[in-house]
DNA sequence: CCTTAATGTTTGCGCGCGTAAAAAATTATT
DNA sequence: AATAATTTTTTACGCGCGCAAACATTAAGG
């Protein structure tokens, strides 16, 4: 704050009485001085305002304090909340996160991994596409520094995996949904997007043989991110064709049950568990819009939280200690049922 | 991607038989070298696949090719759709974006833009939240760095502002409510989070003035950011309790909106412009799930990819030409009423 | 008080690149 | 072909800080 203003850390040093080398300590962890001189330094720091000048830090540092978090598509709420999760987990423990978002796209997955491959960064947290990622990049990277996935698992990629446990969540709600009505048909795209939708429907099969019930898939044929306005036109047009054997539906996700129940009340059916309703609907990730579509949808809820401080601590602990694990960890946190009007 | 990897520059320059200095010429603005010597580099660089290292290219240089961009809250799917599109505009433009979200808490949009300084931004995109913006910080910034502000409007700060007009886009939508039914009542915060709200119901008062219908306000109590949470509750109550005193209601923002569908559909009052509905409710935004609400919203779009771009050409041209424009611009662009089934 | 260990200071090198100035080489112009 | 204009090369310095080694100081423990 004092007009002659400090252009470096040889003159913070000079005019607050403390060695630079002692500074430079500090500045990389506080910690790493005594008290005293801490305080010192925070005293002389607020009436200086000095910073050092990132660049010049990172330059000659093997390793930064950088993490770079990679999420498919951040305009997808759920994206969204647990990147922004891993973010705050992030910097928490004292690293600063670098949020980047893929768009949908999966080549600037790439993109972004060789772009941050310049940032030095000390680990990466990636939530990939999955099948349609560019796994020798993402094998690339992860041999040079310390990645750690999450949402969407690649066997053998990274140094280790966190996610929901799908089997244990389909599983869930199709036991819901068979003892509560009619046994649930599936609702998933045909080319989807990302693995976790390949394993929901494995599960959902192997949930309904062991409920003793046929199962039923039915897909929708387009691709993309779409997948409200995929859920509404294909969806719908199922529902008007009246192609779904029973009158429940499981989506594979919750973007895409929202577009179901705009379609469904756009054709005047009645949605949700009621004696007067004519369908159900479920969907699966609770959705932040599921509390408040028409009716309210049924779902699971993930454990956003939980798998972005696992994701972080387990990628924190290979920084700290500087080796993975001698196995590969991969590890599932349970779905939760969130009972509402929708089935 | 041969064996012997390039450490640095020298290197590059050793193996490429391109001088060090071109090389950083070429680096900086591939267009300042002679189209052979560029061909000549490029070769090169599909041979060894070089990148300079971003600490130590940032490190001298007075200004980088970074762009800050702030957003007040990145979970808002409305400043995630301007965001992104303010990130693709920069790099169109050659230069770095680092788009960071402020989560929703003001302290940490000084906090953004105090981290930012330290990347030494050739500028900074910045969506303020108005009223509960430290001013102070945000004209410190910009009396250091470029800055255009977006989205909202902070009077006689920054270089220019590029924005909606609310007189024009609410006055549209006024006018439709009018034509077509009952004259609106405006359902908004009471303590609005963003200056756009306190224009909007101004520019309400003043078109329903001029339609010569009574205006009425109706206001939630609630703070932060659940808007649906909000239009739920307690615009709900406002529906239950029939304190609208006609049957069209204006929401501030798409996301009350929402959570009025909402609550309505749960009270079971039909919503929409039919002869057989009780009650109209539009809003403002086009938020990206307004058309899949129940019934779809009506509403008003904003141009978010004009914004975007006037927002980002304008700060372009202030870093180029090294000054702001003697007089600060404030460029605003039409709303469009978009129909759909709510009103 | 003395010994140890922990912490700070001095000194000094080097990172990878920006950038400036002067010399050399290449193109464009007449 | 000669001259001018542009581009590249050579040379050299400095940025701000990380980091290491040797030395000086402080805190802790008996």
């Amino acid at each position: 704050m004092n007009p002659p203003k400090i252009r470096n850390m040889e003159e913070f040093a000079a005019i607050s009485g403390i060695s630079r080398p002692t500074l430079s300590k500090y500045f990389n962890n506080p910690d790493s001085v005594r008290k005293t001189t801490r305080q010192r330094i925070e005293a002389a720091l607020e009436q200086h305002d000095y910073r050092p000048n990132v660049y010049a830090m990172n330059q000659n540092r093997q390793t930064t304090r950088n993490v770079g978090v990679i999420v498919p598509n951040l305009a997808d709420p759920f994206f969204n909340e647990i990147g922004r999760a891993v973010e705050v987990a992030c910097l928490e423990a004292g690293y600063s996160p670098i949020l980047l978002s893929s768009h949908g796209k999966p080549e600037l997955e790439a993109e972004n991994l060789v772009s941050l491959r310049s940032l030095k960064p000390a680990g990466v947290l990636l939530a990939p596409f999955g099948r349609a990622s560019d796994r020798k990049t993402i094998e690339k990277v992860s041999k040079e520094v310390p990645t750690v996935l999450f949402d969407a698992n690649i066997s053998e990629t990274g140094a280790a995996f966190v996610g929901t446990d799908n089997f244990q969540s389909v599983g869930l709600i199709v036991e819901y949904l068979c003892r509560s009505g009619e046994p649930p048909c599936l609702f998933e795209m045909e080319i989807p997007s990302n693995p976790n939708a390949l394993t929901r429907r494995q599960a959902y099969l192997q949930s309904m043989e062991h409920h003793g019930f046929a199962a039923h898939i039915l897909q929708a044929k387009g691709m993309g991110w779409d997948f409200e306005e995929i859920g509404q036109s294909e969806g719908g047009a199922l529902i008007r064709d009246g192609a779904f054997p029973t009158n429940t539906i499981l989506c594979s996700n919750d973007r895409l049950a929202i577009g179901m129940l705009s379609a469904a009340y756009k054709l005047g059916r009645k949605v949700g568990h009621g004696a007067t309703c004519d369908i159900r609907i479920a969907g699966h990730d609770d959705h932040p819009f599921s509390r408040f579509t028409c009716p309210s949808l049924t779902t699971i809820a993930q454990d956003y939280a939980a798998i972005a401080e696992r994701a972080a601590t387990a990628l924190f602990r290979i920084i700290d200690t500087g080796k993975s694990p001698s196995e590969r960890e991969e590890t599932l946190f349970e779905g939760k049922l969130v009972l509402r009007d929708s089935a």
